[in-house]
DNA sequence: AGAAATTATGTGACTTGTCACGTTAATTTT
DNA sequence: AAAATTAACGTGACAAGTCACATAATTTCT
């Protein structure tokens, strides 16, 4: 019946392209690829999780800390790490202590074998970032990180500021 | 008992600064801000899912496609698709017929109804990029553009070139 | 002090995304 | 043409995030 025309390549590479030279279509992808390496890096080098990663590396590099300060620092919601964190002191990576002063808090402090996977996947990871910089160059990567700073700051404006009120009905 | 020394502030400040300055730890909430800013115009200009609305602006875009050819175009993973198509055909969004011709293929269509929809909620996330193009210049897009493309390049390397054989034991 | 508001954490439900594997249909080899 | 390979799609299992809401402990206000 044709009813896919001769064009269709160029129909869909001229929409592939549309996509690729949008930032917001652009972004899910590379987020997503570095997130992917970033798991297979660590599931090879300690069999780690993202999220674990990042804790033992936070408290390895700044010493015991709240469950919110953890969040804060890596720019996550608490719940991310209220989940993880039983987990990692199952596997004796940190430990949990209710603190005494403030009940509410939970005071997280790396453990020695937290300590021994850190400094086992640790070099990998910084490989990783010595490779990154290999194709960046610091300049490009100040201006790199400025611009994730103002999209960033630009997605987290009220909703209402771009599309005005006139879905408030 | 002074668990926690009179540094503390110093001692996170500094610690967040380290990864505010890591463009691996910075592109998580950055996409993850974009992606929460979307779904809350999208839910709001027609209650539809990221997913939908790529998907509906596709095949406005460029017409009927297959799965393969949505996930291509999205960068997206098919099986995502997959699994969203057919909530989006009962919504009568699309329709889906397997392709005569090809049997493993499935033929993707915008519907009457997507259309609707699509049409409804395009002029807000068309408001969404005029705000971005505000915030930056152009030469910014097509620099911003340029490392995006070379981060995913950078993050599609197989993890080898990176960490070497030293766990390959 | 007591009431009200705030803060820290835990938890359920959901979206986006990945990978691996199975099935069925095409294509390529031999 | 049969066999082997490849391709398209469906699906289960998981990771990383989000939001909303519950609970308990602190702080603030009156």
């Amino acid at each position: 019946m044709g009813k896919r025309p001769e064009t269709d390549e160029t129909r869909l590479r001229n929409r592939k392209a549309r996509e690729d030279n949008n930032v917001f279509s652009r972004l899910p992808a590379v987020y997503a690829a570095t997130r992917t390496q970033a798991h297979k890096l660590l599931h090879r080098a300690g069999n780690l999780s993202t999220v674990e990663w990042r804790t033992l590396w936070d408290l390895y590099k700044a010493g015991p800390m709240t469950i919110r300060e953890l969040a804060e620092i890596q720019r996550a919601d608490h719940s991310l790490l209220s989940r993880a964190l039983p987990d990692m002191r199952d596997k004796g990576f940190v430990t949990m202590e209710r603190d005494r002063i403030d009940g509410r808090q939970v005071l997280v402090s790396l453990a020695p074998p937290g300590r021994a996977v850190y400094e086992q996947v640790a070099p990998v990871m910084k490989r990783r970032r010595d490779a990154l910089r290999a194709e960046f160059s610091p300049e490009e990567i100040t201006t790199f990180l400025d611009y994730l700073e103002r999209l960033e700051k630009f997605a987290r404006r009220p909703i209402d500021t771009i599309c005005e009120s006139e879905f408030t009905e």
